[in-house]
DNA sequence: TACATTTACATCGTGTGCGATTTAATCGTA
DNA sequence: TACGATTAAATCGCACACGATGTAAATGTA
Protein backbone atom coordinates (compact mmCIF):
# COMPACT_ATOMS: atom_id res chain seq x y z
CA UNK A 1 0.00 0.00 0.00
CA UNK A 2 1.17 3.15 -0.88
CA UNK A 3 0.83 6.13 1.63
CA UNK A 4 0.16 9.00 -0.46
CA UNK A 5 -2.37 10.47 1.92
CA UNK A 6 0.73 12.80 3.16
CA UNK A 7 -0.76 14.41 -0.47
CA UNK A 8 -4.21 14.63 0.75
CA UNK A 9 -5.27 18.46 1.22
CA UNK A 10 -7.00 17.45 4.62
CA UNK A 11 -3.62 16.52 6.34
CA UNK A 12 -1.83 19.53 5.15
CA UNK A 13 -1.95 23.23 7.16
CA UNK A 14 -1.56 24.69 3.81
CA UNK A 15 -4.31 24.31 2.15
CA UNK A 16 -7.18 25.50 4.71
CA UNK A 17 -4.74 28.81 5.77
CA UNK A 18 -4.93 29.31 2.14
CA UNK A 19 -8.50 28.94 2.28
CA UNK A 20 -9.74 30.59 5.60
CA UNK A 21 -7.77 33.89 3.96
CA UNK A 22 -9.79 34.37 0.64
CA UNK A 23 -13.17 33.40 2.60
CA UNK A 24 -11.99 35.85 5.42
CA UNK A 25 -11.21 38.45 2.41
CA UNK A 26 -14.69 37.12 1.07
CA UNK A 27 -16.72 38.27 4.53
CA UNK A 28 -15.30 41.68 4.51
CA UNK A 29 -16.02 42.64 0.79
CA UNK A 30 -19.78 43.80 1.35
CA UNK A 31 -19.20 45.63 4.67
CA UNK A 32 -15.81 47.09 2.57
CA UNK A 33 -17.69 47.90 -0.67
CA UNK A 34 -19.65 50.59 1.03
CA UNK A 35 -16.64 52.69 1.97
CA UNK A 36 -15.23 51.65 -1.59
CA UNK A 37 -12.26 49.77 -0.64
CA UNK A 38 -10.42 46.43 -0.99
CA UNK A 39 -9.63 44.07 1.42
CA UNK A 40 -6.06 45.35 1.14
CA UNK A 41 -6.82 48.85 1.17
CA UNK A 42 -8.33 48.61 3.96
CA UNK A 43 -5.05 46.96 5.95
CA UNK A 44 -2.93 50.07 4.66
CA UNK A 45 -5.50 52.13 6.14
CA UNK A 46 -5.46 50.24 9.33
CA UNK A 47 -1.79 50.95 9.77
CA UNK A 48 -2.12 54.89 8.88
CA UNK A 49 -5.09 54.79 11.29
CA UNK A 50 -2.77 53.75 13.68
CA UNK A 51 0.01 55.87 13.21
CA UNK A 52 0.47 58.72 10.01
CA UNK A 53 3.16 59.21 8.32
CA UNK A 54 4.72 56.34 7.60
CA UNK A 55 7.02 55.61 4.84
CA UNK A 56 6.22 52.94 1.91
CA UNK A 57 9.22 50.70 3.85
CA UNK A 58 7.19 51.20 7.20
CA UNK A 59 4.10 50.64 6.09
CA UNK A 60 5.13 47.33 3.96
CA UNK A 61 6.56 45.83 7.07
CA UNK A 62 3.68 45.90 9.01
CA UNK A 63 1.94 44.22 6.63
CA UNK A 64 4.57 42.29 5.05
CA UNK A 65 4.39 43.78 1.87
CA UNK A 66 7.04 45.31 -0.39
CA UNK A 67 6.99 48.17 -3.03
CA UNK A 68 5.83 46.41 -5.80
CA UNK A 69 2.85 45.75 -4.27
CA UNK A 70 2.06 48.80 -2.30
CA UNK A 71 2.78 51.55 -5.08
CA UNK A 72 0.21 50.57 -7.35
CA UNK A 73 -1.96 50.11 -4.31
CA UNK A 74 -0.75 53.36 -2.75
CA UNK A 75 -1.25 55.24 -5.86
CA UNK A 76 -5.06 53.95 -6.12
CA UNK A 77 -5.92 55.37 -2.46
CA UNK A 78 -4.22 58.56 -3.84
CA UNK A 79 -6.33 58.83 -6.88
CA UNK A 80 -9.48 58.45 -4.14
CA UNK A 81 -7.73 61.13 -1.86
CA UNK A 82 -7.83 59.01 0.90
CA UNK A 83 -3.95 59.76 1.16
CA UNK A 84 -0.99 61.91 -0.48
CA UNK A 85 2.50 60.40 -0.98
CA UNK A 86 5.57 62.88 -0.63
CA UNK A 87 9.10 62.25 -1.66
CA UNK A 88 10.94 63.36 1.25
CA UNK A 89 13.50 66.50 1.00
CA UNK A 90 15.91 64.74 3.52
CA UNK A 91 16.19 61.78 1.56
CA UNK A 92 15.18 62.14 -1.87
CA UNK A 93 14.96 58.00 -2.06
CA UNK A 94 11.94 58.04 0.58
CA UNK A 95 8.41 58.33 0.03
CA UNK A 96 6.51 59.52 2.95
CA UNK A 97 2.76 58.08 2.66
CA UNK A 98 0.13 61.32 4.95
CA UNK A 99 -3.64 60.45 5.09
CA UNK A 100 -5.95 63.64 3.96
CA UNK A 101 -8.50 64.89 6.05
CA UNK A 102 -10.78 62.80 3.83
CA UNK A 103 -8.96 59.62 4.79
CA UNK A 104 -9.21 60.56 7.90
CA UNK A 105 -12.18 60.78 8.40
CA UNK A 106 -12.81 57.47 7.10
CA UNK A 107 -11.58 56.89 9.99
CA UNK A 108 -15.27 57.02 11.55
CA UNK A 109 -16.90 54.64 9.43
CA UNK A 110 -14.73 52.12 9.39
CA UNK A 111 -14.38 52.32 13.44
CA UNK A 112 -18.18 49.85 13.19
CA UNK A 113 -16.64 47.21 11.16
CA UNK A 114 -14.85 45.07 13.95
CA UNK A 115 -18.24 44.61 15.36
CA UNK A 116 -19.70 44.03 12.48
CA UNK A 117 -17.30 41.29 11.73
CA UNK A 118 -17.59 39.84 15.32
CA UNK A 119 -20.88 40.32 14.92
CA UNK A 120 -21.16 37.82 12.22
CA UNK A 121 -19.77 35.05 14.70
CA UNK A 122 -22.10 35.78 17.50
CA UNK A 123 -24.61 32.18 16.88
CA UNK A 124 -21.37 29.88 16.00
CA UNK A 125 -19.97 27.32 18.26
CA UNK A 126 -16.55 28.93 17.71
CA UNK A 127 -15.04 29.15 21.08
CA UNK A 128 -13.63 32.41 21.96
CA UNK A 129 -11.21 30.51 24.38
CA UNK A 130 -10.36 28.32 21.56
CA UNK A 131 -10.20 31.95 19.27
CA UNK A 132 -7.64 33.13 21.91
CA UNK A 133 -5.20 29.82 21.16
CA UNK A 134 -5.78 30.06 17.42
CA UNK A 135 -4.60 34.00 17.38
CA UNK A 136 -1.45 33.03 19.16
CA UNK A 137 -0.92 30.10 17.26
CA UNK A 138 -0.96 31.79 13.97
CA UNK A 139 1.08 35.19 15.36
CA UNK A 140 3.69 32.13 16.65
CA UNK A 141 3.61 30.65 12.84
CA UNK A 142 3.99 33.73 11.61
CA UNK A 143 6.84 34.59 13.61
CA UNK A 144 9.10 31.15 12.14
CA UNK A 145 6.99 31.72 8.43
CA UNK A 146 9.10 34.92 8.28
CA UNK A 147 12.51 33.27 9.73
CA UNK A 148 11.88 30.46 7.06
CA UNK A 149 11.08 32.32 4.35
CA UNK A 150 13.65 35.77 4.85
CA UNK B 1 -10.18 58.26 25.44
CA UNK B 2 -11.28 57.33 21.94
CA UNK B 3 -11.23 53.36 21.59
CA UNK B 4 -9.78 52.91 18.26
CA UNK B 5 -7.78 50.08 19.28
CA UNK B 6 -10.36 47.67 17.63
CA UNK B 7 -9.02 48.93 14.25
CA UNK B 8 -5.68 47.63 15.09
CA UNK B 9 -4.25 44.94 13.09
CA UNK B 10 -2.86 42.89 16.14
CA UNK B 11 -6.55 42.82 17.32
CA UNK B 12 -8.20 41.35 14.49
CA UNK B 13 -8.20 37.88 13.03
CA UNK B 14 -8.06 38.88 9.63
CA UNK B 15 -5.10 40.30 9.15
CA UNK B 16 -2.45 37.03 10.36
CA UNK B 17 -4.76 34.85 8.16
CA UNK B 18 -3.62 36.76 5.59
CA UNK B 19 -0.30 37.01 6.40
CA UNK B 20 0.02 33.53 7.48
CA UNK B 21 -0.89 32.64 4.14
CA UNK B 22 0.96 34.37 1.87
CA UNK B 23 4.09 33.60 3.54
CA UNK B 24 3.09 29.46 3.73
CA UNK B 25 2.91 30.24 -0.02
CA UNK B 26 6.07 31.62 -0.31
CA UNK B 27 7.77 28.82 1.96
CA UNK B 28 6.27 26.15 -0.81
CA UNK B 29 7.65 28.59 -3.43
CA UNK B 30 10.92 27.25 -3.85
CA UNK B 31 10.24 23.76 -3.32
CA UNK B 32 7.36 23.84 -5.81
CA UNK B 33 9.73 26.39 -8.20
CA UNK B 34 11.98 22.79 -8.85
CA UNK B 35 8.66 20.84 -10.06
CA UNK B 36 7.84 24.12 -12.22
CA UNK B 37 4.45 24.86 -10.52
CA UNK B 38 3.06 27.60 -8.41
CA UNK B 39 1.15 26.75 -5.21
CA UNK B 40 -2.69 26.90 -6.44
CA UNK B 41 -1.29 24.73 -9.43
CA UNK B 42 0.00 22.27 -6.78
CA UNK B 43 -3.40 22.09 -4.99
CA UNK B 44 -4.97 21.18 -8.03
CA UNK B 45 -2.52 18.54 -8.81
CA UNK B 46 -3.45 17.43 -5.12
CA UNK B 47 -7.12 16.96 -6.03
CA UNK B 48 -6.42 15.07 -9.17
CA UNK B 49 -3.96 12.72 -7.39
CA UNK B 50 -6.31 11.74 -5.14
CA UNK B 51 -9.36 11.72 -7.36
CA UNK B 52 -8.05 11.51 -11.04
CA UNK B 53 -10.84 12.48 -13.84
CA UNK B 54 -12.85 15.56 -12.06
CA UNK B 55 -14.90 18.42 -13.47
CA UNK B 56 -14.16 21.71 -12.55
CA UNK B 57 -16.72 22.35 -10.46
CA UNK B 58 -16.02 19.18 -8.76
CA UNK B 59 -12.22 20.41 -8.46
CA UNK B 60 -13.68 24.21 -7.56
CA UNK B 61 -15.91 22.07 -4.98
CA UNK B 62 -12.27 20.93 -2.94
CA UNK B 63 -10.53 24.29 -3.04
CA UNK B 64 -13.47 27.03 -2.77
CA UNK B 65 -12.51 28.08 -6.46
CA UNK B 66 -14.91 28.70 -9.55
CA UNK B 67 -14.08 28.56 -13.27
CA UNK B 68 -13.55 32.01 -13.32
CA UNK B 69 -9.86 31.46 -11.44
CA UNK B 70 -9.47 27.34 -12.22
CA UNK B 71 -10.38 28.13 -16.16
CA UNK B 72 -7.20 30.00 -17.00
CA UNK B 73 -4.87 27.77 -14.39
CA UNK B 74 -6.28 24.20 -16.12
CA UNK B 75 -5.41 25.69 -19.37
CA UNK B 76 -1.66 26.41 -18.03
CA UNK B 77 -1.53 22.95 -16.66
CA UNK B 78 -2.35 21.69 -19.74
CA UNK B 79 0.16 23.39 -21.71
CA UNK B 80 2.57 21.72 -19.17
CA UNK B 81 0.87 18.76 -20.40
CA UNK B 82 -0.06 18.05 -17.14
CA UNK B 83 -3.64 17.13 -17.95
CA UNK B 84 -6.42 16.97 -20.33
CA UNK B 85 -9.28 18.91 -20.23
CA UNK B 86 -12.53 17.56 -21.95
CA UNK B 87 -15.77 18.63 -23.10
CA UNK B 88 -18.19 15.49 -22.04
CA UNK B 89 -20.27 14.21 -24.72
CA UNK B 90 -23.06 13.30 -22.22
CA UNK B 91 -23.33 16.80 -21.24
CA UNK B 92 -21.61 19.57 -23.29
CA UNK B 93 -21.59 22.23 -20.37
CA UNK B 94 -19.16 19.83 -18.47
CA UNK B 95 -15.46 19.40 -18.54
CA UNK B 96 -13.92 16.64 -17.34
CA UNK B 97 -10.04 17.00 -16.28
CA UNK B 98 -7.90 14.11 -16.26
CA UNK B 99 -4.09 13.68 -15.22
CA UNK B 100 -1.87 12.70 -18.42
CA UNK B 101 1.12 9.89 -17.95
CA UNK B 102 3.60 13.21 -17.30
CA UNK B 103 0.47 14.19 -14.14
CA UNK B 104 0.39 11.04 -12.85
CA UNK B 105 4.36 10.52 -12.90
CA UNK B 106 4.75 14.05 -11.34
CA UNK B 107 2.98 12.75 -8.04
CA UNK B 108 6.30 10.70 -7.45
CA UNK B 109 8.44 13.79 -7.19
CA UNK B 110 5.61 15.17 -5.03
CA UNK B 111 5.80 12.76 -2.85
CA UNK B 112 8.30 14.13 -0.94
CA UNK B 113 7.30 17.85 -0.22
CA UNK B 114 5.25 16.93 2.88
CA UNK B 115 8.08 15.94 4.52
CA UNK B 116 10.59 18.39 2.90
CA UNK B 117 8.06 21.03 4.60
CA UNK B 118 7.67 19.35 7.94
CA UNK B 119 11.10 19.54 8.16
CA UNK B 120 11.16 23.27 8.11
CA UNK B 121 9.39 23.13 11.42
CA UNK B 122 11.67 20.25 13.45
CA UNK B 123 13.60 23.25 15.41
CA UNK B 124 10.43 25.28 16.04
CA UNK B 125 8.67 25.76 19.33
CA UNK B 126 5.52 24.61 17.39
CA UNK B 127 3.72 22.56 19.90
CA UNK B 128 1.98 19.32 17.88
CA UNK B 129 -0.67 19.52 20.61
CA UNK B 130 -1.08 22.86 19.47
CA UNK B 131 -1.35 22.28 15.75
CA UNK B 132 -3.73 19.91 16.21
CA UNK B 133 -6.19 22.61 17.89
CA UNK B 134 -5.10 25.13 15.21
CA UNK B 135 -5.89 22.60 12.17
CA UNK B 136 -9.17 21.73 13.85
CA UNK B 137 -10.24 25.44 14.64
CA UNK B 138 -9.23 26.51 11.56
CA UNK B 139 -11.58 23.74 9.57
CA UNK B 140 -14.54 25.16 11.97
CA UNK B 141 -13.49 28.45 10.91
CA UNK B 142 -13.23 27.32 7.12
CA UNK B 143 -17.04 26.01 7.86
CA UNK B 144 -18.53 29.12 9.58
CA UNK B 145 -16.77 31.24 7.27
CA UNK B 146 -18.51 29.33 4.04
CA UNK B 147 -21.47 29.57 5.27
CA UNK B 148 -21.86 33.54 5.95
CA UNK B 149 -20.14 34.11 2.31
CA UNK B 150 -22.79 31.72 0.45
C1' DT C 1 36.97 62.98 -2.86
C1' DA C 2 36.23 58.81 -6.11
C1' DC C 3 33.54 54.81 -6.35
C1' DA C 4 31.58 50.36 -5.19
C1' DT C 5 27.81 49.08 -2.24
C1' DT C 6 23.57 49.56 -0.21
C1' DT C 7 19.01 51.35 0.20
C1' DA C 8 14.19 52.98 -1.19
C1' DC C 9 11.08 52.96 -4.34
C1' DA C 10 9.32 52.05 -9.03
C1' DT C 11 8.55 49.17 -13.07
C1' DC C 12 7.60 44.93 -15.58
C1' DG C 13 5.72 40.44 -16.47
C1' DT C 14 3.16 36.49 -14.95
C1' DG C 15 -0.31 34.25 -12.31
C1' DT C 16 -3.87 34.26 -9.50
C1' DG C 17 -8.78 35.65 -7.28
C1' DC C 18 -13.16 37.25 -8.00
C1' DG C 19 -17.48 40.03 -9.27
C1' DA C 20 -20.14 40.46 -13.27
C1' DT C 21 -21.59 38.89 -17.49
C1' DT C 22 -21.93 35.70 -21.52
C1' DT C 23 -22.75 31.41 -23.94
C1' DA C 24 -24.47 27.12 -24.62
C1' DA C 25 -26.67 23.08 -22.93
C1' DT C 26 -29.94 20.84 -19.98
C1' DC C 27 -33.91 20.68 -17.00
C1' DG C 28 -38.54 21.46 -15.29
C1' DT C 29 -43.06 22.18 -16.12
C1' DA C 30 -47.20 23.73 -18.10
C1' DT D 1 -43.38 19.54 -26.95
C1' DA D 2 -42.48 24.66 -26.24
C1' DC D 3 -39.97 27.64 -23.33
C1' DG D 4 -38.42 29.96 -19.16
C1' DA D 5 -35.19 28.71 -15.48
C1' DT D 6 -31.11 26.61 -14.15
C1' DT D 7 -26.51 24.97 -14.68
C1' DA D 8 -21.42 24.59 -16.25
C1' DA D 9 -17.75 26.88 -18.24
C1' DA D 10 -15.76 30.62 -20.21
C1' DT D 11 -14.80 35.50 -20.73
C1' DC D 12 -13.83 40.17 -19.16
C1' DG D 13 -11.98 43.68 -16.21
C1' DC D 14 -9.70 45.03 -12.18
C1' DA D 15 -6.76 44.54 -8.15
C1' DC D 16 -3.60 42.28 -5.92
C1' DA D 17 1.12 39.38 -4.96
C1' DC D 18 5.63 38.74 -6.09
C1' DG D 19 10.18 37.57 -8.48
C1' DA D 20 13.28 40.06 -11.15
C1' DT D 21 15.14 44.16 -12.62
C1' DG D 22 15.81 49.21 -12.98
C1' DT D 23 16.84 53.89 -11.20
C1' DA D 24 18.38 57.26 -8.35
C1' DA D 25 20.01 58.69 -3.94
C1' DA D 26 22.70 57.92 0.12
C1' DT D 27 26.43 55.53 2.50
C1' DG D 28 30.85 53.42 3.49
C1' DT D 29 35.55 53.23 2.70
C1' DA D 30 39.98 53.39 0.63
Amino acid sequence: MEDASVLHLKNQFCFPLYAASRLTTKLYAPILKALELTYPQYLVLMVLWENDQQTVNAIGNCLLLESNTLTPLLKRLEQKKLLQRTRSSKDERVVTVALTQKGIDLKKEALCIPQQITALFEDTTLEPKNLENFHQTLYKLIDVLKEKTA
